[in-house]
DNA sequence: TATTGTTATACTCTATAACTATA
DNA sequence: TATAGTTATAGAGTATAACAATA
């Protein structure tokens, strides 16, 4: 395999490209999840083959789980996409047999969604697996470091509501 | 108006959504970039009109400013992205009059690109306003926790290259 | 043969609008 | 009237494959 690149300026080496966004935290912020998610897919559907997750995908089945009987409408709020957006992934849960959708007496418009076996197996493999590709992928950030971007990400979200 | 939950376990209050992949950098990530990028989004439309840009082209205006004579390859290997997937933006950016794909003497397949007099104000104004921008949406961190929001992001970048 | 810029094409993700069946 | 779920549709964004011109 041979990767030379033909005739790059190369004014500098190895060293991660200098930019003027590289002062902004919103680029670096940018850059970190492109990095995170690529290495995500990457893992889950090599690991998980079939019964990979997208990241989205996850967070539906992950708020089903822990809150099982939600309604499509709530699950869309949370998930901050719109409810048109969600019938396909819902169709693609519901397909693998991991949620179904069942009525709910005295209110025929609805249907709550509802974690099936195969779905929190499928669930709880993906999470032991996000975490040791998070270790992986952090390896040479200590606990406190770790910790503390944990920390200010929180604190972010926290303030600027979603 | 009756709002009866069918069955579910409410849990929690108003408080911000607890949910099990809150223990993941990643998530955190993803949804710290969300805010970021929609709020960037708007900002940049509202006070930028026709001359908005989107977050990739700002990236791809970025680098033809700071290496005048780029050819699109090289950028879009810098940007990540194929070089299919750079035509229309370069189109984009040309069209505005921000660029100008400009031969090359000695090599007649490759066209340098060069920023205009448009483009460098507008890239100009861009990052005066995403300054003011990242100063309003980070208003609740101190100096210290933005430097290391910064470098923590920085260090994540660094080691898992692109 | 290999590379640059390009077109054609397709797939994912998401948004808007409108429909239906309920309430 | 308003809401839940759905369909249809369209627009970004990005990927693969192939092509012409040039190296």
């Amino acid at each position: 395999m041979n990767s030379k690149k033909a005739k790059l300026p190369d004014s500098s080496e190895a060293v991660v490209n200098k930019s003027d966004l590289d002062e902004f935290i919103g680029y670096n912020l940018k850059r970190a999840y492109m990095l995170v998610r690529s290495d995500f897919r990457a893992t889950v559907s090599n690991d998980m083959g079939e019964d990979g997750l997208s990241p989205t995908s996850l967070a539906a089945l992950s708020d089903i789980v822990q809150s099982p009987g939600i309604t499509q409408s709530e699950l869309s709020r949370q998930l901050g996409i719109e409810r048109s957006g969600l019938v396909s992934i819902i169709d693609d849960l519901q397909g693998r047999e991991f949620i179904a959708r069942t009525p709910v007496p005295g209110d025929r418009r609805v249907q709550a969604l509802v974690p099936l076996t195969k779905g929190k197996a499928a669930y709880d493999k993906t999470l032991t697996l996000i975490r040791a590709h998070e270790k992986a992928l952090f390896k040479h950030f200590t606990k406190t470091e770790k910790q503390q971007l944990l920390a200010l990400l929180g604190k972010l979200r926290e303030h600027e509501i979603p």
